[in-house]
RNA sequence: GGCGGGGUAGCUCAGUUGGUGAGAGCGCACGACUCAUAAUCGUGAGGUCGCGGGUUCGAACCCCGCCCUCGCUACCA
């Protein structure tokens, strides 16, 4: 019986300018997606983008048109090739500026006003005329010279005005001992368990209320029953995870999948794990399975940035080592949930020694001794109990990690076939086998072994370099697509069929880095 | 300030409830092999486990103090 797996990216902020860390988090989520399929669960992968909010309203004006002309032009000049560039398979990708998300928006706020969470208001909070938004205390800083004493806006060094708006209110305090006894009642709810951490101090020092509407400008969805004012962002952003899979609107849909596992940087698990899971208890929905908070990407032990110029675009790394050997450095040499460090000596070290000289490398030898010393017919032969042994506890071990989210433990135990059968075939010689007419039969079983254990790794890696696996999976005579292969049973594929000479998969790349 | 990470071989990191001589990968040195993408395999060198105390027969792992570093401390999204 197939499982449900619905997993969501964030929605991206149309504004920003697609980067790593976006990549990190699409691609990460892709392959949770893919593994899924292959598992044959009932699979469902969303992302989208978020395009709501003042700060779109006033880039569209400044660029001469409208806000919804601009995030068009944005999702797809910029977005859309994005996960196109780095392979994500994604099911579905949901705009906030949709129908469907506008529709699922206002049922859902008229149920939680039913339902007696959301009132009437009065903000205050603290405007600055230069940023023309509200700051929070932390944003402002001790005035000097003529505002000596009081307290300033960090950018414009001027005091803020203190301004009242009218605005509707979620109920959010009411739900600090129900979030707490959800993060105690399921442990695997918030992941990993620093994040879970600090979610839970978060809660327990008590929660306010939410402002959820704005008044001041009307690029966003209006409030049902008072349509001057418009929903707040972030409260309506989130919605994006259920107004995607019919939300009200197409009640069958929704129930076949939701919940949904949520992967996010850490940065905004908290909006994952405490805004969101009060707003499905107010509404009275199931909550979601998972809020998994990934690490950041750091260079030279800061956060990559742009204006630090320790930004790298996507592309600047495909260009040069193409999309699977990015999709794996990152799922590889990161553990998932911890911070990782990159740098291009490390990609180009671990690209040369795991891709080319170990996968790659294997391959080519392989499958040129089977050209060699059986006409390029992949032996029928039951491989070495030693063999069988490795792919199967190679698969078992990746499949578990699957579910604790350890990609990079998924990866690393398909790669330790690899690594292995290097070892195997210098200690089995075929070379030698072959000179000698009486060693046929080991020389057979030696390379059906290898061919076999590569087709499990090919298996195993599809949901990580989906071409590459592809291609090393029809290479030793794979039939069809090597994704839909049953992955908790790769180590039982049997190879029976023809290798072919292919190129290199993955070249030695002899110049220099583009950046140092 | 409060809270939470992290500080272990040149680099990136593992080290379960404290217990045989502290590990892996990469890099480096030496050797082996030739099927292979000058690839592969083996061996080896290399560490005051941030600092100082303490508990213990015994601590990288527990307790106290300190130093360094990163992050969070809610309505820009």
């Amino acid at each position: 019986m197939p499982e449900r797996f619905t997993v969501t990216t964030p929605i991206y902020y149309v504004n920003d300018v697609p980067h790593i860390g976006h990549a990190y988090n699409e691609v990460a989520t892709d392959v949770l997606a893919r593994w899924h399929r292959m598992r044959g669960d009932d699979t469902f992968m969303l992302t989208g983008t978020d395009e709501h909010g003042q700060k779109i309203l006033r880039t569209a004006v400044a660029n001469g048109t409208t806000p919804q002309e601009w995030t068009d032009r944005l999702v797809e000049s910029a977005w859309k090739p994005q996960l196109e560039l780095l392979n994500i398979a994604n099911d579905d990708f949901i705009r906030t500026t949709s129908e469907r998300h506008k529709a699922g928006v206002r049922i859902f706020l008229e149920r939680l006003k039913e339902a007696g969470y959301i009132y009437h208001g009065e903000f205050e909070g603290q405007y600055c005329v230069g940023c023309e938004e509200y700051k929070t205390p932390n944003d402002l800083v001790p005035g000097t010279g003529e505002y000596e004493g009081q307290q300033v806006c960090a950018i414009h060094s001027r005091p803020t005005e203190t301004v009242h708006e009218s605005n509707y209110f979620f109920k959010l305090s009411e739900f600090g001992e129900r979030l707490l006894a959800l993060y105690d009642e399921r442990p695997d709810y918030v992941q990993p368990e620093h994040v879970r951490n600090e979610v839970r101090q978060f809660v327990k020092q008590g929660l306010t209320d939410l402002s959820i509407s704005r008044n001041t400008f009307d690029w966003g969805i209006k409030v049902p029953w008072d349509e001057s004012h418009v929903v707040y962002v972030w409260f309506e952003a989130l919605l994006n995870y259920i107004t995607a899979i019919g939300y009200g609107v197409d009640e069958e849909a929704f129930a076949r999948r939701w919940p949904a596992t949520h992967i996010v940087g850490k940065d905004i698990a908290r909006f994952h794990a405490v805004i969101w899971p009060a707003m499905q208890m107010a509404a009275g929905l199931p909550i979601s399975d998972h809020v998994f908070g990934h690490g950041w990407l750091l260079v030279g032990g800061e956060k990559m940035s742009k204006s630090k110029a320790t930004g790298i675009e996507p592309r600047q790394i495909t260009d040069v080592f193409g999309v699977d050997a990015f999709r794996y450095y990152f799922m590889s040499a990161i553990a998932f949930g911890s911070d990782g460090s990159f740098s291009w000596e490390d990609l180009d070290a671990r690209y040369h020694a795991e891709l080319a000289n170990g996968l790659g490398n294997l391959a080519s030898r392989v499958i040129a001794m089977v050209h060699k010393y059986c006409d390029g017919v992949v032996p029928e032969v039951i491989p070495d109990a030693e063999i069988a042994t490795l792919m199967a506890d190679a698969v078992s071990r990746a499949d578990r990690a699957i579910d604790r989210f350890a990609i990079d433990e998924a990866v690393d135990a398909a790669m330790s076939i690899v690594e292995r059968l290097n070892g195997y075939i210098t200690e089995q010689a075929p070379w030698v086998l072959a000179k000698d007419e009486s060693q046929q039969l080991r020389l057979h079983a030696v390379l059906a072994s290898n061919v076999q254990g590569i087709g499990t790794a090919a298996i195993l890696l599809a949901p990580v370099m989906p071409e590459s696996a592809q291609r090393l999976w029809a290479a030793i005579g794979g039939e069809g697509d090597v994704s839909a292969q049953p992955i908790q049973r790769a180590h039982e594929w049997r190879g029976t069929g023809r290798v072919t000479s292919v190129p290199p998969l993955f070249p030695r790349i002899e110049q220099e880095s583009p950046a140092s």
